[in-house]
DNA sequence: ATATATTTTTAGATTAGTCTAAATTTTGTT
DNA sequence: AACAAAATTTAGACTAATCTAAAAATATAT
C-alpha cells in the first residue's frame, strides 16, 4: 500500500521534473513544494527508492521510474478530474479549488474515477487549462506558448496558466482573462515591460511583465 | 486540528451510543468497530477526552460531550450526502458506496459540503434511508419499526435498512425490495420464522427473519 | 461472598513521518 | 588546486497511532 505522503512526494516530484524540462529533481527543491525540511525529503527519498518508485542516487536528484510515474499521474489524473467537477458542477471559482483537490486526488477507488470521468465528459483539461492525463497515464498533448513569447499585433488564444496562486487568479477575474478568450499584444513598455493588450477584440487592458509571462496561449 | 483517526473515532462513538439506546459505549465495542485492539481504544480515548470531546471514566464506557456530537454528526453528513452523490449523480448501487464515502468523509472544507448538498437538491436521507444532518447537526426526524415488529396483514412502506453489507444490499436487489416500496407480511412460518411477503401489492416474496428484522418501514 | 472469567488499562515496543544539529559531499571561485 | 559556500545526508529525537503482554478492575456464577 502507499500511502498519501508518498503520493504526494510522486506527484510533487512529476511535477519539478516536467517543469525542470525533463532533469532531475533535487532535494531543496521537494523540501519546498512538500512543506517539510531538506532532511525528511532526504529519509522519503531513501524509502521511495527501495520502494522502486524513483530512480536515487544520493546527492544527484531523483527521477521517476515507470512504476513511480504511474503511480504521479494517477494522482494527477484525479486531482484534475475533481477540478473539473468542483467548478463544472458547484460553481467554484478557479481560484478556490486547489486545497480542496489536494485532499480529493487521494480517494483511492479506480471505478469512481472512471465514473467521475464519464459524469464529467471525459474532458482533456482543468479549470486552469492543465492537461489531464488518461486512465492509462497518457497526456494529451499540448503545445502552448508564453504570452511573453508571442510576437507584436499577433491573435491568440488564452489556453492556461502556468501560475495557479489565488491572487493571480483573481488578478486574472478582474481583468476578465479566462479560457478561450482571444487576445493580442498591442505594445510593450519600454519602462517596465508592462503589456497593453487587446482582449477579444475590442478591449484594451493593460497588465504586468508577470502576468503575461504565466499565460500560456495558441 | 482534528486527524482523520479522531474524526472516525467519534463518528464510531455516536453510531454506537445511538445503537445502545443512548448508553455508554464500550472499550471493546469500539475496537470491534475500529478493526482495532482495546488497548488501542484506551489510549485514543486518553486521548479524545483530554481534548474534551467525549466523557470518559475509566472502565465505564464513553459518551460524547457537545463538541464531540457536532465534529460526529459533521462527518455522518458528510459521509451520508456523498453516498447520495455516488448513487444519484454516479450511477453506483447502495451496496457498492459504502468504503468510498468512509474516505470522502473526511474531505475537510465547509464550503464543499454546502455546495454539494445544494448540488444534490438538499436530501434528507441516504441511499440506505439514514438520515443526513444539517449544517448545524440537526438530523430529520425519523420514527420506523422493523418489519418484524409489523401486524400480519398491514401494507407499509420500506424506509431504510438496518444493515449495511453487500451482501445484504444485493440479497435485496435480488428480491427487488427497495427504498420506497410497498410490503405487506402475509404469514410467518413456524418452522424457522421466515416471512412471506407481498411486495408492492402484486408479488409474492420469501425472505428470512434476518432479512425482516433488518428492514425498517413506516 | 468468593473465585473465576471478562473487560479494560498500563507498560513497553514499533512504524511512519517529521524535526534539529552535525557530518559529508558537491559546487563554485579564485 | 584548494578552500569556502551551498546542498545533501546521517544521527538521534519526537509524535501519533498502533501492537503484545501483563496488571488491574469489574462482572458473573456457584
Amino acid at each position: 500500500m502507499i500511502s498519501f505522503t508518498e503520493e504526494n512526494y510522486l506527484k510533487t516530484i512529476y511535477l519539478l521534473t516536467e517543469r525542470n524540462g525533463g532533469n532531475e529533481v533535487s532535494t531543496n527543491q521537494l523540501a519546498e513544494h512538500t512543506q517539510t525540511k531538506a532532511a525528511s525529503v532526504s529519509d522519503m527519498l531513501r524509502k521511495l527508492a527501495e520502494k522502486d518508485y524513483i530512480n536515487y542516487r544520493k546527492y544527484q536528484g531523483v527521477t521517476l521510474t515507470a512504476e513511480g510515474q504511474q503511480i504521479a499521474l494517477a494522482v494527477i489524473r484525479k486531482h484534475r478530474l475533481w477540478e473539473v467537477f468542483l467548478v463544472e458542477k458547484l460553481g467554484f471559482g478557479w481560484d478556490e479549488i486547489h486545497d480542496i483537490a489536494e485532499q480529493l486526488e487521494h480517494i483511492d477507488s479506480k471505478e469512481l474515477t472512471k465514473r467521475l470521468d464519464n459524469f464529467l465528459g471525459n474532458p482533456q483539461f482543468d479549470p486552469h487549462g492543465d492537461p489531464i492525463p488518461d486512465a492509462k497515464g497518457k497526456m494529451p498533448l499540448v503545445s502552448y506558448q508564453k504570452l511573453s513569447e508571442i510576437p507584436l499585433h499577433q491573435s491568440v488564444l488564452m489556453m492556461g496558466v502556468s501560475a495557479h496562486s489565488p491572487a493571480f487568479l483573481q488578478h486574472l477575474d478582474k481583468h476578465q482573462i479566462t479560457l478561450g478568450c482571444s487576445l493580442k499584444v498591442l505594445e510593450i513598455s519600454e519602462f517596465d515591460k508592462s503589456y497593453s493588450i487587446l482582449l477579444n477584440e475590442n478591449t484594451a487592458i493593460f497588465v504586468s511583465n508577470e502576468v503575461a509571462k504565466n499565460l500560456l496561449v495558441k
